[in-house]
DNA sequence: GCTTTCAATAATATCTGATATTTTATTTTT
DNA sequence: AAAAATAAAATATCAGATATTATTGAAAGC
C-alpha cells in the first residue's frame, strides 16, 4: 500500500518526514541544501519548499538566514508532548466512543487485528518490519479517534503522534507485549463504550510510553 | 513596534498571514502566483515557501497540482475551533496559574492594563486601531498562558487564537463591553491564583465569542 | 437547450543558474 | 591565546525556461 504521490514536492515531504521521524536524519543535524538535493534527488526551490513545511510542523528549525536543521530533541520537548498527546488523544477519544457508528466500529477492529497480528510476530523477534508495525499502531490509535467528529483535532493530533513516534524510535527496545497489552484493553473498553475506562488505560498507554522513552536521555 | 523582519520570506509570510486573519484576503479565493507577486513584491520561490508554511498551519489549501488558496471557513470550523481552544486554552491557564512566578504576575497586569485602556477607547467609537486592540487582546490572553511551561503548547495555542481571531474579524461588530468585563474577572482570578474560577470564565468567554461569531453564517 | 469533446489558454510544479549577503572557517596579527 | 582580517561555503532571493496539468470556451452531438 504505498502511496505515490504525483508532485515531487508531496513526495520528498514524505521522505524527509519518515526520515526525520525514524531517525535516519538526526536530530539537531544541520540540513545542508546542496547535500539533501542529492540525497533526494529535488531540487533546491522544492526543497526549500518541503522543508518550510517541516518547519512550521515542528520537526526542522530554521534559525533566521541560516539555513535548516533537523530539530533537536530533549527530555522536556519529549514531555510536553507526552502531556499533549494525553490531553488531546483523551478528548478525542471520549468524543468517539460517544458518537462512532458501525463504520467506526467495523474500521476499529480491523485496525486492531491488523495491528495485533504484526504485535505477534514483533514478539517472535521477527524485527524486519518495524515500519510497518508502526504505521498500524498509528493506525489503530487513529481509528479509535477517527469518529471524534474534529478535523481540527485529528489535524492536531497527526502531528503530535508523529513528533511523539519519533523519541519512541529513538530508543531501540519497545515495550513489545506491555503495549499490546494495553493496546487490546483499549480496543476492548471502545467497542464497549466505555470512555472513562478507555481514556485511563490511554492515559497509561502514553505515560509508560513516555518513561520507556525517557530512558533515552 | 514595528517588527522588522530581516528576510524577504519571513516579511511576506507575516503580511499574508495577516491578510487572511483580518480577511483582506477573502476565505475561498483563489491566490494566484503571479497576482501574490505584483502584490507582496516577493518572487516566486518565495511566495510558495511561504504558502507551503500557510498551509501547514491549516490558514491556506493547497489541493495537489492546483495551487493555492485561502483556507475556506465554515461554522463546523469555528465551533472545532473554538473547542479546541477552549481544552488549550483552559488546561494551559490552570498550569500557569499554578506555575506562574512574580515575573509572570508582572507581566499580566502589564498586558490587562494596555488591553483595558485600549478597551476603553475602542467603547467610545475610537474605530481605528482596531487592529493594535486585537494585538493587545492577543497578548494578554498570551500572558495569562504564558507561565504554563510548555513551548509546544503555546505554539499550538498560537495558531489555533489566530484562526479563532480570523472568524472573529468576519463578523463586524464584536461584543466590547461584555468581553472586557470577563477579561477583567479573568485577569482577578487569575491574580488571586484562582483556577477553576479562570477556566470557567475563560471557557464563557469563548464560547459567547463563538456564539457571536457564529452569527455570521 | 444541455451535455460532452476538443482545442486554446492559463497556471502550476519544477529545474537551472545567477547574485548579493551572511555565516562559518581559516589564517594572520597582536 | 585572543582578536582581527581574509577566504570559502552556504543561504536567501530572484529570473527565466519547460513540461505538465487545469481551466475555459467553442464546436459538436443528443
Amino acid at each position: 500500500m504505498t502511496v505515490t504521490t504525483p508532485t515531487v514536492g508531496s513526495s520528498t515531504y514524505q521522505q524527509i518526514k519518515r526520515d526525520i521521524i525514524f531517525g535516519e536524519l538526526t536530530p539537531g543535524t544541520k540540513l545542508k541544501l546542496e547535500a539533501l538535493r542529492k540525497r533526494y534527488g529535488a531540487s533546491l526551490s522544492t526543497l526549500r519548499e518541503t522543508l518550510n513545511r517541516l518547519t512550521s510542523e515542528g520537526f526542522v528549525k530554521a534559525p533566521e538566514q541560516r539555513g535548516f536543521l533537523v530539530s533537536p530533541v530533549s527530555k522536556e520537548d519529549l514531555e510536553e508532548i507526552a502531556e499533549l498527546r494525553i490531553l488531546l488523544e483523551c478528548t478525542a477519544l471520549r468524543q468517539s466512543i460517544q458518537n462512532g457508528d458501525t463504520d467506526w466500529e467495523g474500521n476499529l477492529v480491523a485496525a486492531h487485528h491488523k495491528l495485533q497480528l504484526m504485535e505477534q510476530k514483533m514478539k517472535q523477534g521477527d524485527d524486519s518490519q518495524k515500519e510497518t508495525w508502526k504505521r498500524y499502531d498509528w493506525e489503530f490509535h487513529l481509528a479509535l479517534i477517527e469518529a471524534c467528529g474534529s478535523a481540527n483535532m485529528l489535524s492536531l493530533h497527526s502531528t503530535l503522534f508523529d513528533k511523539y513516534l519519533r523519541y519512541q524510535m529513538l530508543v531501540l527496545t519497545d515495550r513489545g507485549e506491555v503495549a499490546a497489552a494495553e493496546h487490546k484493553a483499549m480496543f476492548e473498553a471502545a467497542l464497549a463504550r466505555d470512555a472513562d475506562k478507555a481514556a485511563k488505560i490511554l492515559t497509561i498507554h502514553i505515560d509508560e510510553g513516555l518513561k520507556h522513552s525517557l530512558s533515552a536521555f
